[in-house]
DNA sequence: TTCCAGGTATGCA
DNA sequence: TGCATACCTGGA
């Protein structure tokens, strides 16, 4: 990969596994839109915008700073993602038809805090709906960026979550995960650095941790684990992975999400969370199983 | 009008 | 443990 500092912007030459519409539409993140130029999103209190040009990837906002204290890591540059593909594309012609779908994702490297409070948003609910609903809790509670005449907002810390208002998340459009969002913010607020630990604890313990937080189940916590904490072993079951699987591996029979979990933690390792990325991109632009 | 959508909490066997 | 049911909300 090269790095070419532009004026405002970073510009990547020969990088590897990088597709904006792949990495922001594969289910992963709610904050990124796409505005006839490239996908627009707010990163901390960074506001960037990425634009595949031909074989280049731009990174529009950043300077060589930005680009080496947070954009390497949340995009996962450092990370071999052929290598990552070869290995998975040898366990079968699912997986293998799958990453050639896919093959420009990337498992970003989010916030651990947003993430959690953005997936308790995301249960039973609609993609939508979740992305309104975030924007809609920044606009009230983060703060206030300008960047070429619009106005854009960060998530807001768990300090300032925690002393919001049910009345004003109802009105956020959270519905009745108001509580949820609330309790957990304050149950973060009185310990930030633990939540940020996990990173550091085996799978099963930060799993068990963060299941602590109400409206956080099962997939809830391997999302959060898998997208911002770095366990690439988690495999989050939702409606698409199981319609999928069920689907192209067991004949359209039914399996439970415990098991399922098992089977895939078991077959693809370390590697079960690309896999499921892989997967549930494929399952749902392509409407498999529905 | 009714149903559904990136699950979770709750109650009961 | 395992299973059934309710749950905000808004668009189809």
């Amino acid at each position: 990969m090269e790095i070419i500092k532009e004026q405002t912007a970073i510009r990547l030459k020969n990088v590897d596994s990088f597709k904006p519409l792949h990495i922001f539409e594969c289910g992963q993140a709610f904050r990124w839109s796409f505005d006839g130029y490239g996908y627009v999103g707010v990163v901390k209190d960074r506001v960037i915008r990425i634009i595949e040009e031909g074989t280049d990837i731009i990174l529009e906002n950043s300077n060589i700073d930005d680009f080496h204290n947070i954009w390497k890591k949340y995009f996962d540059l450092d990370r071999d993602y052929s290598l990552i593909k070869k290995q998975l594309a040898t366990c079968d012609s699912i997986m293998k038809k799958a990453i050639s779908f896919g093959h420009g994702i990337r498992i970003l490297n989010q916030d651990p805090w947003e993430t959690l409070i953005s997936f308790i948003i995301s249960a039973n609910n609609n993609i939508d709906r979740i992305g309104k609903t975030i924007e809609n809790i920044c606009r009230v509670y983060g703060d206030k960026l300008i960047w070429q005449g619009k106005a854009y907002y960060t998530f807001p810390s768990p300090q300032i979550l925690a002393n919001g208002d049910m009345d004003i998340l109802r009105k956020c459009g959270c519905g009745y995960r108001d509580k949820y969002i609330l309790s957990t913010a304050n149950m973060v607020a009185a310990d930030v650095n633990r939540l940020y630990e996990l990173r550091n604890l085996p799978y099963d313990e930060a799993f068990e941790y963060l299941l602590e937080f109400p409206g956080v189940g099962p997939k809830v916590a391997d999302c959060v684990l898998l997208f911002s904490l770095g366990k690439s072993e988690a495999f989050p079951v939702d409606v698409w992975i199981r319609r999928i699987v069920e689907y192209l591996y067991f004949n359209g029979e039914d399996i439970n999400s415990k098991d399922l979990k098992r089977l895939a933690m078991g077959k693809f390792g370390d590697l079960a969370g690309f896999a499921q990325q892989y997967l549930f991109y494929y399952a749902r632009e392509n409407n498999i199983g529905k």
